[in-house]
DNA sequence: GTCTATAGGCCGATAGAC
DNA sequence: GTCTATCGGCCTATAGAC
């Protein structure tokens, strides 16, 4: 239920929000939206089209928040190393999941390309993102130059997917967090006297 | 469809898998599982409690067929480093993603102890799999010794994880198979005369 | 803009005949 | 073992009053 500051239009889609990261395209019904977002059938069917178009909506601006907060840290101050190492630091709510991946897993958002956009493109920028960050590195000899940084760049991206599923398996954060030390350590600028 | 040959009880369980790879707990139905698996409504509930008892066997089945062959490549011939390098470019059918690791995104499998519990220990069998892997090549002095074993093997396994994600998200299979040559170049031990 | 009423179809399951 | 019948409830809309 969200506040009523809010206009109903955008509780629905904060609610889809919720609704989607939780249980998928799939999994949420337009009932369920409604409820959460303490509005009536045809108000809902007023201002979308249909559960589609509100999801649309609402994977839409979940993309966007998602590449703001990852270019926010990956932009920011430091050396290469220090800024992915902020990226794959960064708080999260791991037993959730990402909002953004978790859409993959849909049929029918991967099936529908209207849908998977949004998702493609924030990840696709997201790894053009770090690319450009490993190139950095690799550049300043910061990173072993043997490395490809689009391949260093995948590979990040997909410890940090990846290290969600495991979480999510175990019940646990911790599979996520020894990922995250295995990518950094194998990332490490080795020191001479090593 | 499934062949005559087998038992309507096999059929449904194989109809399962297939269902639940593709679409997932929340998104299979009984009456979808009977379709595919050319069984009517009572023969189900004839051979099975209902959907969870059905989907448990489904589970158990797909796991137990990704840990026998992990565990086929892992202990098979050769270095640390080139068992690790057989496991990851194993083929796979990239774009379906993981019939285990997917079920990690379904909300009421999750929740679910006895539907978890499956998923749970395969890929905590593979990471320990996989750590005792990395720790031969550790103490071979095969990889850097610098690395913490446990962290190795979570990095990998949520490459694979997350490499499917990306995968999924564009809709090829090239970002996988970047993310895996990352991981390999990340390991691959130092030529001193690299 | 929001409400209620109504729709046809699927959901997951049970009952009981054969 | 398999079949058909039936169930209450949810799914995703649409229609039309207010």
């Amino acid at each position: 239920m969200y506040s009523a500051v809010m206009s109903t239009s955008e509780r629905l889609i904060e609610a889809t929000r919720e609704l989607l990261w939780e249980r998928g395209y799939v999994g949420t019904s337009p009932k369920a939206v409604q409820q959460a977002a303490g509005a009536g059938q045809g108000s809902m069917y007023h201002h979308f089209a249909g559960k589609p178009d509100l999801a649309l909506a609402a994977i839409r601006r979940t993309a966007e928040e998602m590449g703001a907060a990852a270019e926010a840290v990956l932009s920011g101050e430091g050396t290469a190393y220090s800024r992915i190492e902020a990226y794959l630091l960064r708080e999260r709510d791991v037993l959730r999941g990402c909002p953004v991946g978790r859409l993959t897993m849909d049929p029918e958002v991967v099936a529908d390309p209207v849908l998977r956009a949004p998702v493609d493109e924030v990840l696709g920028r997201l790894r053009d993102r770090l690319t450009e960050v490993a190139q950095e590195g690799l550049d300043s000899g910061e990173l072993s130059a043997s490395l490809d940084a689009e391949d260093i760049a995948a590979t990040i991206l997909a410890t940090v997917q990846g290290g969600y599923v495991l979480a999510r398996a175990t019940g646990a954060r911790e599979p996520f967090d020894s990922a995250v030390r295995g990518i950094l350590g194998l990332l490490a600028p080795r020191t001479p006297a090593g």
